[in-house]
DNA sequence: ACTTCGATTTCGCTA
DNA sequence: TAGCGAAGTCGAAGT
């Protein structure tokens, strides 16, 4: 990996065509050949980039440039697309090299998928005498999350999301409508569960007559931990 | 900026839990507190992250973690929830420190909004006769992206995407839906209008009666670069 | 290889 | 300031 701090102007052309002004700022070269511009703020977005693979190519300025002061020229090529980068380099402040090998990668818990997963432990959250049928329940159009009965043993789908919004509520609308031709289930109920519910989902999901339940991570984590220390 | 490179393992705790091994990685400090942690690959996304408004502490190793070779722990901590990284550093490569200023910021071009505009001064390729109504005419769920009248003075709404996916499909069917409830407008034919239109949103939108449009980018801003050249 | 869907998404606009 | 849609989204998992 490469970094070097320089003050300079940058452009992208490609999908869309972006300006960056001069200043000073951080390039990143990785090893793959991608491009990060980052600045001393904002995020983890830089303020501009190219996707590997890519080529950097380092030249001289044309004339009208050398005259603005930039010292050197930097093309930075995707690979796979006709996307470049140009960074114009009016002065280097810090340059250096450095070997860092192959990364083992993040280890990650507590998404969507562990969500799923204590739910489906723990169906009597969403009402006394509830039973789990299937998780991941195939349907023509896809996977629902959750196929439940209730205590009557009437069929209820459960779609869980970490963020629930609008799109979640089409998503079930989509399954309840097809499960609910199939007389073999009919009638099928909808339950939108998630850690948090945004309003506008709130009031679709409602108006279908789905209902909305939202899930304590935290609370869900401790009981699971809890009925593993009971074994 | 401070940037780092050091061997390495991290620990993220806060919405999930995240770990990365021992391993040679960026560290970088931003000035609001905020860090990032680089592989040497990968896209612009770091392994691991700080978001800002965040704060660094570095202080000395306990015992058992000093036993394994950890010389060094840094603490993150954001300063608006109690998200934590820490790092443990088992040696130091480089560190150095960097004056960058404030960043004047990127200037974009070619997005969505770009696309609703040229199609909204270029109706007739929508059909020949047509004309614009309004541009994000209000509903009460939301703007629709273009209300335009067909050469028989019929209404017609356009959603528009850069990339046509199914829930651009749905969102135009609500409004469609609402909109023909209004007997002033009704009735409101639809169109769906993208660079790039996904099969499955294809089949849906026009299963739905809804036509779907392909818009050429580059001609429309090329067709608009002539007209303005005419003036 | 291609598609679909989540994300510690982040970013930007609008009400 | 909160909410909501878009992103040069990226990345992983399944088909």
């Amino acid at each position: 990996m490469r970094l070097v701090i320089a003050r300079c102007s940058v452009d992208y052309a490609g999908r869309l065509t972006a300006h960056l002004p001069l200043a000073n700022r951080l390039l990143m070269v990785k090893a793959d050949g991608s491009v990060l511009v980052h600045s001393d703020g904002g995020s983890y977005k830089p303020l501009n980039w190219m996707s590997p693979p890519a080529k950097l190519t380092v030249g001289a300025p044309d004339e009208s440039a050398a005259e603005v002061g930039v010292v050197e020229v930097w093309t930075v090529q995707s690979a796979k697309t006709d996307d470049r980068l140009i960074v114009n380099i009016h002065e280097v402040m810090h340059d250096s090299n450095h070997e860092l090998g192959v990364d083992p990668g993040l280890v990650k818990d507590g998404v969507e998928a562990h969500l799923q997963k204590l739910l489906a432990e723990q169906v009597n959250r969403l009402g006394e005498g509830w039973s789990l049928v299937r998780r991941e329940y195939m349907t023509a159009i896809g996977p629902v999350d959750l196929l439940v009965k209730d205590a009557s043993g009437g069929s209820v789908a459960v779609e869980i999301k970490r963020r629930g919004e609008i799109d979640g509520v089409e998503q079930l609308t989509r399954y309840l409508e097809l499960m609910n031709r199939d007389p073999l289930l009919s009638p099928v109920a909808g339950i939108y569960a998630a850690q948090e519910i945004k309003p506008q989902a709130r009031v679709l999901a409602e108006d279908r007559g789905i209902r909305c339940v939202i899930l304590d991570y935290d609370e869900m984590r401790g009981l699971d931990d809890v009925e593993h220390r009971l074994f």
